[in-house]
DNA sequence: GTATATGCAAACAATTTGCACGCCT
DNA sequence: AGGCGTGCAAATTGTTTGCATATAC
């Protein structure tokens, strides 16, 4: 990280190392707020407004990426090519691994003119729990 | 639409009637702010408050989708399978047939216990007139 | 007639931003 | 020393909700 954003002009803050490194360590897909608390425990002084913006600055660097969960973002610091699922009912993310999706082919969009750079694919429905207790 | 309202005991009101049908004219994956003006056309009484509840209603019952685009909701009245492209530049949304994804191999995932309802994908790049702007 | 849907406006919640100060380089 | 990053709080924006009235059934 710290060469990737020295790379960019941008600086090596603690609340970025915290960020990351908390991040990194929760398996849960934590929203902003979520990631706020952890840090919070090291840094008491740092604002929300500070992660936010780090969320930003690291998610344009490729350091993490922000998934969309019914109108608020998650974030997941897992940079392993991977899907997610989403449980309708309870609402937690899993993670898919990508070898489930195969030969997704994905040459033949740029045959049509689109620069392709990126892909998200997100499946919605019961995890186990949850189908347990539905029926 | 009117069978499957009714067929749940809500009704079918002209509000809900000129939305849909104005979002199935829309081949741009409008906002709930924009479909709020196209309906408002015909219906210069009706509330913004009116048009996101029945955006709800109607995606509850699968008579629309809905796409999560940079934090913000954009709606899709077009029911047949198919993915997104979102360009990263012009943030327009660009329709790919399905048929460009191959084997997309649902079942794997029945195997672990989930209970699979729907899914997404999603493409991220340049569309092909912003890709001539960048170069 | 009764319950659901509407319009309006206020409330909400996630995220962004302006500014003075602080700290990385 | 200079400028980017921070903390704080206020502003913004997309969306939801409470309530009295209107309307579909």
């Amino acid at each position: 990280m710290e060469q990737i954003l020295r790379g960019t002009g941008q600086r090596v803050t603690r609340q970025r190392q915290v960020l990351l490194t908390e991040l990194r360590r929760m398996v849960t897909h934590p929203t902003a707020k979520e990631i706020y608390e952890a840090v919070r425990y090291h840094l008491p002084q740092i604002s929300l407004g500070t992660v936010y913006r780090n969320l930003g600055v690291l998610e344009d660097l490729g350091l993490l990426r922000r998934l969309e969960c019914g109108g608020i973002s998650r974030y997941d610091g897992d940079l392993h090519r991977h899907f997610h699922l989403q449980c309708v009912d309870c609402n937690q993310v899993y993670d898919i691994d990508q070898s489930l999706v195969q030969n997704l082919n994905m040459d033949l969009l740029k045959s049509q003119g689109f620069e392709l750079l990126d892909y998200k694919l997100d499946f919605y429905g019961l995890c186990p729990s949850c189908k347990k207790t539905e029926s």
